[in-house]
DNA sequence: CTTGACCCCGTACTCGGATACGAGGTCTAG
DNA sequence: CTAGACCTCGTATCCGAGTACGGGGTCAAG
């Protein structure tokens, strides 16, 4: 397979399976005379593997660092879990953040609510008021 | 007041009081006959107010145009309010997305209570599992 | 009157994850 | 044989939100 098939396949550009490549993510694969690159189908596992493990919230290092551990036996496993579960604590952690930010944002349009007279948005006052005490987040 | 002690006031960076203001989201105060910046104290509060809407989730254009509408009278704390609404959706839909990747993770080291004389990590596999068929996110 | 803290400016660099560009080589259908 | 699609490479650019750098001016204390 060629770079364009295995891009097409994996649903990606070409350049980043040379930006892969280049990060050591995926092997060199050998070339054919011309010099192209001559992919095998697990690349493209490979590169959906990496997809997948980015939209559950891991960088391109840790894919790596997984990549690494993948294969490397049972104590590379509890790796892998260890890991897993930092990001768990990461996400927790980036939930609740945003769930902070939700309810503060929406006890913000709950003080909108003054007839339409007022000259200056209760909003912005109360972000402001927010900021002069540090507030939730 | 000179920019050193706004930054410290306002818990920033002094060349963060540059950028802003290049980007405009802070006035060009007058300057001392030096040529030293000279703020006065809202100045202060306007950075906080930055900051706290970043927090908020706001990005520093979305907090450019917040400081546009605000003392732009009735309608445009119309437009605030919507600006609110829309960030609130939008907090939703990263929430929706979080937990669906902590639920996948979750799933994942569940799989993983095998053995630990299975060589492959089943959790990696599973990952690899996923992507064949694009799974949740 | 010098030292050190502060300030000025323009510009370049950082991070992560790609994406784009341009010049060139190759391969395939017509 | 040639047009066009595809591939190669190195390098540059993008985004957002700053941070750093270097060379110079200013100001207050000792």
């Amino acid at each position: 397979m060629r770079s364009g098939q295995v891009a097409s396949q994996a649903g990606v550009n070409v350049e980043t399976l040379r930006y892969y490549e280049r990060r050591g993510l995926l092997p060199p694969p050998p070339r054919e005379p011309s010099g192209y690159r001559s992919y095998g189908s697990e690349a493209v596992r490979m590169v959906r593997f990496v997809k997948r493990a980015q939209e559950l919230g891991f960088s391109l290092d840790e894919v790596d660092a997984l990549l690494d551990l993948a294969g490397g036996g049972p104590e590379a496993c509890e790796a892998v879990q260890r890991l897993t579960g930092e990001r768990i604590a990461e996400l927790d952690r980036r939930i609740a953040d945003l769930q902070a930010m939700r309810r503060s944002l929406q006890r913000l349009v709950a003080t909108c609510h003054r007839p339409r007279s007022d000259r200056e948005c209760p909003l912005i006052r109360s972000i402001e008021a927010d900021a002069e005490r540090g507030s939730p987040s």
